[in-house]
DNA sequence: CTCTATTCATAAAG
DNA sequence: CTTTATGAATAGAG
């Protein structure tokens, strides 16, 4: 196996050693990366029952938005639907991500009536609640925007209630 | 090797078996998992110069944010600092790392006039930027809404560009 | 994209 | 908390 001065064969990264690794090298890591965090936020939203949501600004510009359950879910803090049982086996859990996964491109369209571009967005993701929000920006934007000026709110609320 | 029935010696879970976790395994599997993934969003952001912020709502109700580089930068969206440079190497990063680490008792005193709570908030944390929201309410919440605040409007600003 | 090598994450046990 | 075992994540190459 031949391989450049300066790196090891190791997958994880060197911290020790490595070349400096171009630009594109560096693409492919925010992708894999993001993709393995967009997962473990998964995992941790469906085997722990906890509510997660990210926004992940790359270094192009790119934005990418995850909420699991949904980001709606989670913004909506204590006032929205149940989340999804605590103490299911592993089995009932996968089945509920392949039914979440099968119910969001309607939920989806359904929300703020534009639906197909929605859709669309969500085309070649693996899970329903990834989306570009730069793709998404018409129909999801201001929705989004709804989104966190309640989560803004309800944080105020929070913040009013420690401040008497 | 004794272990109970249903169980395979893996680390990660394994679909297929496993018996009901009680509660307690369930949260020391939380706190794991979220320690992960504030690990894996700082890793992201330093190794790819990606803004990430998340919010995690533990089933027990408990808040957690992380911002990295820090909450601030990435809520302020393109109006922030700039983000640390992208081509350093590793060890600069790691560098970098241990510098925001060691500043941050005093940035984040600094902030809101408050400071004592919020240092101690960070009390055994590994990141500075780890801070448990409910800790951190008095001191943190209403600049965490005034930083929501921006990004709803940043939010809505790029849905109005797309809107015309 | 796929493949491979290596470290990492982490569930379970001590 | 510390140790151990094993699948997962992922950098680099093809």
């Amino acid at each position: 196996m031949v391989r450049p001065r300066g790196t090891t064969s190791t997958g994880r990264h060197r911290i020790e050693m490595s070349l400096r690794p171009d630009k594109n090298s560096r693409q492919v890591t925010f992708s894999k990366r993001r993709a393995g965090l967009f997962k473990k936020c998964s995992e941790l939203s469906i085997l722990c029952g906890a509510r997660v949501a990210v926004v992940v600004f790359s270094e192009a510009g790119n934005v990418f938005a995850l909420g699991s359950p949904s980001m709606e879910a989670v913004l909506h803090l204590h006032d929205g639907a149940p989340v999804p049982a605590a103490d299911v086996d592993d089995r009932e859990v996968l089945e509920e991500m392949f039914r979440a996964r099968e119910a969001t491109a309607e939920q989806v369209a359904r929300m703020n009536s534009i639906g197909d571009k929605v859709v669309k967005a969500q085309r070649g993701r693996r899970y329903w609640w990834e989306a570009d929000v730069e793709a998404l920006g018409e129909a999801e934007l201001p929705e989004f925007a709804r989104a966190l000026g309640r989560l803004r709110a309800n944080v105020r609320r929070h913040a009013d209630r420690l401040l008497p």
